[in-house]
RNA sequence: GGAGCUGUGGUGUAGUCGGUUAACAUAUCGGCCUGUCAAGCCGAAGACCGCGGGUUCGAGUCCCGUCAGCUCCGCCA
């Protein structure tokens, strides 16, 4: 492919390519704008001796060789200009029929993403053909030399920016999708922050450890994803969910200070914010404790925004019991960036004749509000259709009344006394001109459907700061009715709160786990726990949670048999690594930042993935397959 | 498992109350063009409207089913 004569052009103005490494800094900024072409020692430059984008005044007179692809073409029939784009941004190329005319002739053949390699002199533009909105503008290229490397198909949607096509067709030519500049930044993006993460936690004396990826399924939590063992037929290990008994194993080995950049495996139904596999920043401490953990973590994702957004963050974070922020938020992640808290009313609606509110109240139940300022101009079909999707989680209902300067416009309003209304109005700094909403069910469920509404009805304009903050106090367990037991809210490791430990067997629901979030504009980017570091402890809640001593010796044997040799105190946190850059980088999906991710219906558009396997490796693997579901 | 939205030349869209040649932009192909950078001008080709069925004299349009993508609920320790 590569000429003598190109190779001949490379040997003479090798010295000039050639990097000296010695005075690099430590931090080589990959995810940075590229300037200058950096090559191993003895390293020659194939094609290429700068890159397109770092091409600026400086170079002007100087012979240089680019490569890249074709972007736009614009073709004026003696003259044409070419924007060539690489990694590091465009450059605009000029073909003069008078510079050679196989050359042009050649370059009139160019099209669409052909990769091509030119030489030529870098000039200056004219005074008036600068153009400002390219950082390479005020130069250009007048190509002596071309080769075409290859050819390109027509691309099926356009290689740039602000693109509006299909999730479909970007899924499917996802190398192409990626070629797409806003793409390569993000995944510049994404390497600058995973490097930063890691060059922090080495400052604090962390071990990157790796952990296995085929590893065992264990019950509880999300659906494992399983892998057949060929050696050992009709056996299969799981993916893992996380590194979780690992990580804390490697506490008992005394690593004291693991963290790991590793991916997770879920096998449950996906949203914009869930992949079935994704990266976490899993840590886990010994002899620490949560008040350092939580600096270590405030110190890690300030520097994160410091460095890639500028922004400087407050610290401590605010810190929040997950009864507090469901009371006040209706979340357990609440997005602190504006106010609209749900208040509880049911002191005042005790007093109203309003059956839903008083039995709900009588049924242990809740009754609260929310307040939507300036809310007078809905629609009555806005509020059917916020009724509806009240119903749709759960509410029996959605109660509304419009405040005017007389009292309620409200089907309700007959069942309040014009005092009691005045209080509620005044209990919820409605004014005149707003809209009140109001759900009345048991406790979580009112807060749930408020939380969601107060999100729906967010005002436009939120604080644009990132408020990050610890929702703390989580409880231990919660009811699976379904299973009719207990299940672990965070999972089985997790330490009760001390002072709860008596009320471990008497009352489970009431006992707060040793466990925290960490929360950003309403996302949680992580969570972690302080864990259980004794085996009776352990045994107990697995008892609790419905194991019999048999099956927890069967499932955890080893974990427990390992925090009977001296296991220290220990504790960690993860951080979905995903979720953080998507707040980075602004996007609503994770997809956006993961560079080959699934669609919701978790299968790959570009490699077909999952499909079906020849019925050798099956044989192989001694695995029959049921008939299917009628749908495939 | 459930709900909603979307699906029309390669791409992005329009298509009224069901009415017969499915429109526009852009990309593509051909021609012209020496200072463009969303280049311009002229011309050509390109769709059986996601798929299947139904209603109707007649369906891109209405109905049912189905597939795919997206969003949400359930699920996700």
């Amino acid at each position: 492919m590569e000429s003598g004569e190109q190779i001949e052009i490379a040997r003479n103005q090798l010295a000039a390519f050639l990097i000296e490494r010695a005075d690099q800094s430590e931090c080589h900024a990959a995810g940075e704008g590229l300037s200058e072409i950096k090559l191993p020692e003895r390293g020659k430059p194939v094609h290429k001796t700068h890159y397109c984008g770092a091409m600026n005044a400086s170079h002007v007179g100087s012979t240089v060789k680019l490569a890249g692809w074709v972007g736009k073409r614009r073709d004026h029939g003696g003259l044409i200009f070419i924007d060539l784009r690489d990694r590091s941004g465009l450059m605009q190329l000029v073909f003069d029929q008078q510079l050679g005319v196989k050359m042009f002739r050649d370059a009139e053949s160019l099209r669409s993403e052909y990769v091509i390699a030119v030489e030529g002199e870098v000039v200056r533009r004219a005074e008036d053909n600068i153009n400002p909105a390219l950082p390479t503008g005020d130069v250009e290229m007048r190509v002596a030399r071309m080769e075409i490397l290859n050819k390109s198909k027509t691309p099926p949607f356009y290689i740039e920016d602000d693109l509006n096509v299909d999730e479909n067709l970007r899924l499917r030519y996802r190398f192409l999708d990626l070629r797409r500049p806003e793409m390569l930044e993000r995944l510049k993006l994404r390497h600058r922050a995973v490097k930063l993460v890691r060059d922090y936690m080495d400052r604090f004396d962390f071990l990157e450890v790796e952990t296995p990826m085929l590893t065992r399924s264990t019950p509880e939590g999300a659906r494992d994803f399983l892998v057949p063992s060929r050696l050992h037929q009709g056996s299969f290990y799981a993916l893992p969910q996380s590194p979780q008994l690992f990580k804390q194993l490697l506490m008992v080995s005394g690593i004291e200070r693991y963290f790991q950049i590793v991916r997770c495996f879920r096998d449950e139904d996906l949203r914009a914010d869930r992949q079935p596999e994704f990266t976490q920043v899993d840590i886990e401490t010994s002899f620490f404790g949560p008040e350092n953990l939580f600096a270590l973590l405030e110190g890690l994702v300030a520097k994160l925004w410091k460095e890639i957004h500028n922004i400087e963050i407050k610290k401590p974070f605010l810190r929040m019991p997950y009864k507090e922020a469901m009371n006040r938020y209706g979340s357990d992640k609440p997005d602190m960036r504006f106010g609209m808290e749900l208040i509880d009313l049911g002191d005042l609606a005790v007093k109203s004749s309003f059956k839903v509110f008083t039995s709900a109240l009588d049924g242990g139940g809740a009754v609260k509000g929310l307040c939507v300022k300036g809310g007078k101009k809905m629609s009555r079909k806005e509020l059917d259709d916020y009724t509806l999707f009240a119903r749709r989680l759960g509410a029996k209902g959605l109660a509304w009344a419009f405040v005017e300067d007389s009292g309620w416009r409200s089907p309700i309003s007959k069942f309040f006394e014009p005092d009691l209304l005045q209080e509620i109005n005044r209990k919820m700094k409605a004014a005149p001109g707003d809209l009140v909403l109001f759900v009345a069910d048991n406790w979580e469920t009112t807060c749930q459907v408020l939380g969601h509404l107060r999100l729906a009805l967010a005002p436009e304009e939120k604080s644009a700061d990132p408020h990050f903050l610890w929702v703390v106090d989580f409880p231990l367990f919660h009811y699976n009715e379904n299973e009719e037991r207990y299940d672990s809210d965070h999972h089985p490791f997790t330490a009760p709160r001390l002072e709860d430990l008596q009320l471990l067997e008497k009352d489970p629901l009431s006992v707060r786990a040793q466990a925290y979030d960490l929360v950003l504009n309403g996302v949680e980017i992580g969570g972690g726990s302080t864990r259980i570091h004794d085996s009776e402890t352990q045994a107990r809640i697995f008892k609790l949670l419905g194991l019999t001593d048999e099956e927890s010796r069967e499932k955890f044997g080893f974990l427990l048999d390992a925090l009977s040799f001296g296991a220290p105190p220990h504790g960690g946190i993860a951080l979905g690594l995903d979720r953080m850059i998507a707040l980075l980088t602004g996007d609503e999906s994770i997809r956006q930042v993961i560079p080959f991710p699934k669609t919701a219906a978790a299968s790959c558009l570009m490699t077909g993935a999952p499909a079906s396997v020849d019925l050798a490796q099956l044989d192989e693997l001694k695995i029959d397959l049921q008939p299917l579901d009628e749908k495939s």
